[in-house]
DNA sequence: TCGTCATATGACTCTATAGTCACATTGTAA
DNA sequence: TTACAATGTGACTATAGAGTCATATGACGA
């Protein structure tokens, strides 16, 4: 957690700060992200970026819990706005929602996808000791509900399947990077055939409507 | 790639340098893997690892390589071996056989995961853009044929179920991993359950056989 | 025995990092 | 205006990494 002299400080500078820190794990990744360059590009001094953090580890796991925030409050709007919707439309809002939310935030969701993916062991305690079982827990409590309503076959693991569902969201994040498409320049029918893809996927698995 | 001179060397000085650097990248990940650690626990000289190898990259690179060629043969013997069983079974078989080679080469698969996860972007090119992109390619292929056989449904997007498919294999290592469960350790009954879930879940999905 | 060529060596350079600390500046309350 | 605490500063330390290079070793053919 950051220090009370952080929390002092005028908001401008906050947001200043943790932009810039945003960006550079962004573009180096935790390992590589630089507190020298940091503090040059934020133009503070070294001096003052350890009276506001306790270090990196410190200032990157705020950032993380911060992102984590928004999602978890996006995601729960979303919930609670279509809570009256059929299983597989709530799970087509949802699913939506992740990708809008990555294109409000690009940065913020590629950190946060990328250190949960981070090899160092430290960082996956900090994020995916957190990250992932958000989305996990989260993932359960929502198959559980459409198991109890029979909107679902009652599932034999459902902390497994809770990961897995967690696992597809990421994968189609990654789908959409990896062939390269700027998020913020794909069009919502590319995001819509996408989806509509997945909920096939997740209803019927590779067999199919019979 | 490795220089002449690496090749050259006996097979067992080869080996134990390959074993060293891969508990190297295993125990701290790729960046923060030191090749001075490992010339030292290798009792080589630093200037004699540069004769071997271009750099980090290069090792690892090449580590890599091998990880993929092992896992590679390893799914096409599967792949050949049950050629004629039908789509589900011949995925069972596959999907045992992933949990299978992980539990055999626990340090390898776990490298490969480690980066094909890691955060930095060379690495990423170097891992993602080979090892998921093999993986992908051969799930596009083995759908691709069973769809033209009608066992599966006819797919909308090939290239982004196979995408979501190997998430999926992953997903289920990942989990395990998570549950803290030694792998060595575990017994076949549990691998056979968390298979049969899967199963289950690729082929009818979330609602359920019908 | 000698010469030569591939290989082995480790001290060294260069670079970059995280984190510290003695001192300077600023804001505020008396 | 003064005093004092909070905040700002950047040169500095300590550390560690990748990669280099002049020199040493050893094997092998003549």
């Amino acid at each position: 957690m950051p220090k009370e002299t952080f929390f002092n400080l005028p908001q401008e500078k906050q947001h200043r700060i943790l932009d810039i820190s945003l960006e550079e794990f962004y573009n180096h990744g935790y390992e590589k992200a630089s507190i020298s360059r940091i503090v040059e590009t934020a133009g503070i001094a070294k001096g003052s970026f350890y009276q506001y953090f306790e270090g990196k580890e410190d200032l990157f796991g705020f950032i993380a819990q911060v992102a984590r925030e928004k999602q978890l409050v996006y995601a729960s709007k979303l919930l609670e706005s279509g809570s009256d919707l059929p299983f597989f439309q709530l799970l087509e809002v949802l699913l939506k929602g992740s990708l809008a939310f990555m294109k409000e935030n690009p940065r913020l969701s590629a950190v946060i996808e990328g250190f949960m993916k981070s090899s160092d062991a430290t960082l996956k305690e900090i994020i995916m000791g957190e990250s992932i079982k958000i989305s996990d827990q989260f993932n359960q409590q929502f198959l559980a509900e459409a198991a109890a309503k029979n909107e679902i076959r009652p599932v034999l693991n459902i902390a497994f399947t809770a990961h897995a569902l967690t696992s597809l969201s990421q994968s189609m994040v990654e789908y959409l990077r990896s062939q390269n498409i700027e998020m913020s320049s794909m069009d919502d029918q590319a995001f819509d055939e996408m989806v509509k893809e997945m909920l096939i996927f997740l209803k019927y698995g590779l067999s199919g409507p019979v």
